[in-house]
DNA sequence: AACGGCGCCAACCGCAGCCAG
DNA sequence: CCTGGCTGCGGTTGGCGCCGT
């Protein structure tokens, strides 16, 4: 039996408020407050609407002091910093932003900034809008925003452009050259020592760590990569094992925690990567460089990549593997493996990177 | 001028957590 | 402790309006 439904569904109205509406609600509330219920405050006052209606309605547009209109930059930076280091909290993300509503945070992000941060445009989702990437770049409400759009993947660097307050960092080839990271501690730590005020040069200084953007090497599609591409493998490690040997050449059991570790310190900037991963097809350039991905582990995990096993090893299960690494990433893995499986059902080939030519 | 594509944003939906009884 | 109701939150959707063709 499922719960019962807040309200008598067939009995209220729904779509845009009028003015009325507005109005008799702004004065119910403003005179008596809501009473703590929002479910019985519609019949009070008379109005044919959800209580859950009546209650975003209030929060989002009718309550005092809400701001409208354009976003600063300054509220940019912070929404970016904050969506990086705790993700889609919107409510304390909107907390922090006085006069600012969640859901005005959430839209922005959604319709603005995240095309800003990433340049590409999201891929398609099941139930999701077809966007025109190319198209939607270059309207003119774009071009009066300049973006990173044509500097994500060729090499172009723009030097905040959206976060002028901050330190005009130029793209630096590994985290080492940004200033005050340090390089011990937990990943979570050292993107924190920033403050979680990450402009697009400090993103993509991460991301080119181990995508570089300078030199990419061009691997050619091999019938293992197309197979990834096309064959979703239910073995993740399996595919990180074939990343590995294709991409990195390290350890395998380095590069697994390499990965599990970006995981957890950027994991909103890594589901943003995987999201824009749509549209792969062969003569896509595939980018990887070991030396960076050498340098963001030893950054990101100090001493721990050290502990991991340096012998190539080739293995098709975790139960191989472990005999050849430290306990602690064994148990580090199996403690978010659910979350791995849940995230990459499409296994690794959405969470490799890839640059149009 | 008409039409289609797309972005934006208000509003809806469903779920999870909280809390009182 | 359990249950049911309410609130809050985040994801998703629908519709309007702008823009390009």
């Amino acid at each position: 039996m499922g719960r019962a439904p807040c309200c008598d569904k067939a009995n209220v109205k729904k779509g845009p408020w009028s003015p009325e509406e507005d109005a008799r609600l702004k004065a119910y509330i403003e005179q008596h407050g809501t009473g703590g219920n929002w479910i019985a405050l519609p019949q009070k006052i008379g109005l044919k609407r959800c209580g859950k209606s009546c209650r975003l309605r209030w929060l989002n547009y009718l309550r005092p002091n809400i701001k409208h209109g354009a976003f600063s930059e300054e509220e940019e930076s912070i929404i970016c910093g904050l969506y990086v280091t705790i993700g889609s909290r919107w409510s304390i993300i909107a907390a922090q932003l006085p006069g600012r509503t969640d859901n005005d945070i959430k839209n922005y992000w959604n319709t603005r900034l995240k095309k800003k941060l990433f340049g590409r445009q999201p891929k398609e989702r099941s139930t999701g809008r077809i966007t025109n990437g190319l198209k939607a770049e270059t309207t003119k409400r774009d071009q009066k925003e300049p973006s990173m759009v044509n500097g994500a993947g060729n090499g172009i660097v723009n030097h905040n452009q959206y976060w002028p307050q901050l330190a005009d960092f130029t793209t630096p080839s590994t985290l080492h050259e940004i200033p005050n990271i340090p390089h011990h501690g937990s990943p979570v730590d050292q993107l924190a020592c920033v403050g979680g005020r990450f402009s697009e040069d400090h993103l993509r200084s991460v991301f080119s760590t181990f995508v570089d953007f300078q030199n990419p090497i061009h691997i050619p599609p091999t019938p293992l990569i197309s197979e990834m591409l096309t064959e979703p493998s239910s073995n993740i490690l399996g595919s990180f094992q074939s990343v590995n040997s294709i991409c990195c050449d390290t350890p395998q059991s380095s590069n697994t925690h390499f990965i599990n570790t970006i995981r957890e310190a950027v994991p909103n900037a890594w589901n943003e990567l995987q999201y824009f991963v749509n549209d792969v097809s062969e003569d896509e350039v595939i980018y990887s460089n070991q030396q960076s991905s050498d340098v963001l582990l030893e950054a990101f995990c100090g001493n721990c990549s050290s502990r991991a096993s340096s012998t190539p090893e080739s293995s098709n299960s975790w139960n191989d593997m472990s005999s050849l690494v430290d306990p602690l990433t064994v148990s580090e893995y199996e403690a978010c493996r659910p979350v791995i499986q849940q995230d990459c059902s499409a296994p690794f080939r959405e969470s490799m990177y890839f640059v149009p030519r």
